[in-house]
Parts: structure tokens; C-alpha cells; sequence
DNA sequence: TCTTTTGTGTTAGTATTTCTATTGTTAACT
DNA sequence: AGTTAACAATAGAAATACTAACACAAAAGA
């Protein structure tokens, strides 16, 4: 089968849309590289507009500031997420093996393979372990939110929420679960790699470690 | 008994101590309050020199720069949350008891009679919450890292790690759960707050849901 | 008492970042 | 042929993140 995914992204995130126009799918791209590389903090649209060869100002045609700019790339990455969740978890014959392979999607990088969208999958992870709460961890967060722009995040929860509760309906927490499994991957994963004396992680293997872990606190929290 | 508590904050983190002055408690005294205000990445040494009558200038003399103070600020945290877990928790009766009352002292705000310390603890609780994740979550934590300036923030994560072990020896992820407790107090404190949808907490009693269930997760996870 | 050190203020500056405005060119579309 | 869209180029304002040098008063030490 042979197919193409794009997500909408929230209008509200762009100033255009940079799926539109070859040099918005450039500045996405580029924009995942480089934060990658320098961190968000170092990252600017100076930078950017100086590694692929424009300026900022057609940067800023795109975007009103680099916190929109990483809001769209999260926003792109929790979208897939739940397409994901939806579509590689519904074959699976039980709840016990759907939320075993969700701890999967959430620790391992993303598979280069799929969805052709021309994005470093592998960066793209980095990016989400290391940025992302820097979106809502802001003084701006009742204003942004109010445009929506977290709902793929909170449309992921409520799909893990779901799951769940179908393993056990009588769990009172599945959103938070949900939301502190999300985090905790992100969080044990930064941990295991930069501070491991946070976490109980070996030197290798720390993607299993982190899988194991939650799969520990995942499965004891649902039990009867 | 009548004590003042003070905590020695590892030196490579500031200039000059400002335990040291008057203008440098005042520094950090001030800098909590607008922090709280501003959020961290509005906050400027420009509009706390303005807030408090003095000159960027000296700020500069006791902070390298705003994410240092940061730093500061946080150890100096959780040096004092690590005091509270080890005074307050040794009276009580078994591990049970001690857990419980853990994962009070994570959620609750300090509170403002012991230690005087002349800090804003509602305030430090509020940008412990939104800020912490900051300090580490950076391009050069290794090089920060090697400074042992996170060694308050592992301390704690190991005191906690010991009364997970005492309560259930055989408990494989007693560093991860403890991260992962003061994480999740912190993010579900944020998300009940802000993005109510991420947990399942009600309209009140925000600290009161999150402590409910941090109890229910770590109970569970410490189970046989 | 004299001298030195310390803490702070003052002034002045540079480099970078963040963002806006304007104008011109090219390519596409009608 | 005329219009629009996309982008480049330039310029600059305003804020941020620093650094340096000198002045001065108070405290500490000799």
C-alpha cells in the first residue's frame, strides 16, 4: 500500500501555512534539524533562515515566533501519535497487548519508514523528550490553550484514556495515567541519558529500561 | 526551639554568595517573587534590578546569568525538601505512614511557618512547579552536570529511593519512582491547573486529587 | 588612625535576539 | 497583459544578555 499522511495543523499555530509552499515544508524540516542540534534555547530564526539560505524575514511570514514554530512541530508529532495509537493498536487481539505496544510507541523513536513526511523521525523524538513541556510551561498557557492548539494533546490522551479503561473500567485515573505515562517516558528518558542517577537505568539499553519501567507502573496501577 | 535554617548551596553555581550580603538576599528574596509574577522567560536581571532599586549591574556580580540563579533557587528547594523528608518522616510510625506523608510534603505548598527563611513558599512551590524542568532540560547539561550542581535534586531522589526500598525491598525502579513521583506532582500539579483535561481532577481540591493519585501510583507500584 | 578591602552604584558600551516595515523581483495564474 | 503570490533584500527599532571601568562609602585590619 502505497499512501501519504499529512495532518491539519490548528490554523491558529501559523501565520501560513507551511504545508502550502515548498519553502514552509523547508523551514519545518530545517527548523526539526536545528533544534535538534542547538537546543531550543540557541535556536533562532537567524540561524535557520542562514542554514537553508533565506532570511528571517520570509521565516516570520511563516510563524509569529520560534514558540509557535515548536508548537506546530508537537503538534504534527502528537497527531501522529494518536494515528498511530488508532491504527497499529486495532489489529491487536486484547487490552493487555494494545497497551503493551502503546509503551512501545512512546519510548522508542519513531520508525523512519512510515508516512513519508520527510522529517527526522529520530530528531523529532529528541525534540519531544527535550522541548515539549516548554510549550505549556509558559506564563502565556490560558491564552494559547484557549485557541485549541493542545488538543492533539489532549485527543492523544483521551485515546490512551480509552484503552485503559477497557483493560480495567473501574481505574479512577485514566486521564492522568495517561498524561503521566506520556511524561514519564520523556522524562526517564532525558534522565536515563543526561542525569541516569535519577532513574535505575544500566549503562545500555535505556529505551528497554524505560519500556520496562512503565510497563511495571502501567500494568500494577491497573490492577484490581 | 528556635532555629534558622540555612542551606549551603553548592559554590560554582553563583559569583558571589548572596547568603553572603544583604543586597544579595534581597536578590534572591526578589527574584523568587518575579519569577512567580513574570515566569521564567519573561523575567529579566533589567526588571529585577528595576523591581528592587539596584543596577543590573550588581545582579551580574552574584548571578552569571538568570538560568544560574534558577538554579540557585531550586537547590536551594530541594535541599530544604530533602531536610523535610528526612526530620519530618523519622518520627512516624512504619514506611506506610512515611510514604504518605511523602507524598504530602510533594504536593502541598511549604508552608510558611518553619524555617524562616524569608522566602515566598507559595510562591517557590508555584515556580518549582512551572520552572524546575528548565534548568535541566538544556543543551549543555552535561557540562552543568559536572559541576554537581543537581547533587540536592539526586539527594532527595536517593532519600526517597531508601524509603521506597524499606517499605518493599524487592521493588525493582525505586530511583525512577521517586523521579517520577516528584515529576508527576509537578506536571499533574500543572496540568489539573491549566490543562484540566490531561488529569481527572475535579473543579477543587486540586492538590488534594494529585496526592490522591500519587498515593494510588505508588502504593500500587510497591505492591507484592 | 591609616590603609585596604568589600559591597555597591554609575555609566557606558557591544552583540544578539526578536520582530516589523518597505520595496523589488520573479513566477504563476487569468 | 495585468494581477497576484512567494520570496529576497534591506533597514532598523526595541529588548535582552552581557562586560568593563571607575567612583565611593563603609567596614575591617594593621
Amino acid at each position: 500500500m502505497d499512501y501519504s499522511l499529512s495532518f491539519k495543523v490548528n490554523e491558529k499555530i501559523y501565520l501560513r501555512d507551511p504545508e502550502s509552499t515548498d519553502l514552509g515544508k523547508q523551514i519545518v524540516k530545517n527548523a526539526i534539524d536545528l533544534i535538534h542540534t542547538l537546543g531550543f534555547e540557541h535556536f533562532t530564526f537567524k540561524k535557520l533562515a542562514k542554514e537553508m539560505n533565506t532570511t528571517e524575514a520570509s521565516i516570520y511570514r511563516y510563524f509569529e515566533n520560534k514558540h509557535r514554530m515548536l508548537l506546530y512541530i508537537l503538534n504534527w508529532y502528537w497527531s501522529y501519535m494518536e494515528y498511530l495509537v488508532v491504527f497499529q493498536l486495532q489489529p491487536l487481539a486484547n487490552s493487555k497487548a494494545k497497551l503493551e505496544r502503546l509503551v512501545e510507541l512512546l519510548t522508542h523513536p519513531l520508525e523512519e519508514s512510515e508516512g513519508q513526511s520527510d522529517y527526522n523521525k529520530q530528531y523529532l523524538h529528541q525534540i519531544v523528550i527535550t522541548e515539549s513541556s516548554k510549550v505549556y510551561l509558559v506564563k502565556e498557557v490560558k491564552e494559547i490553550n484557549e485557541n485549541a492548539v493542545f488538543k492533539p494533546y489532549k485527543d492523544l490522551c483521551a485515546r490512551i484514556s480509552d484503552l485503559i479503561q477497557s483493560h480495567n473500567a473501574a481505574y479512577a485515573f485514566p486521564h492522568s495515567l495517561s498524561s503521566t505515562l506520556i511524561e514519564t517516558a520523556h522524562s526517564q528518558l532525558f534522565f536515563s541519558q543526561h542525569l541516569p542517577k535519577l532513574t535505575d537505568a544500566g549503562k545500555k539499553n535505556k529505551t528497554e529500561f524505560v519500556a520496562r519501567y512503565l510497563r511495571d507502573l502501567l500494568f500494577k496501577s491497573l490492577q484490581a
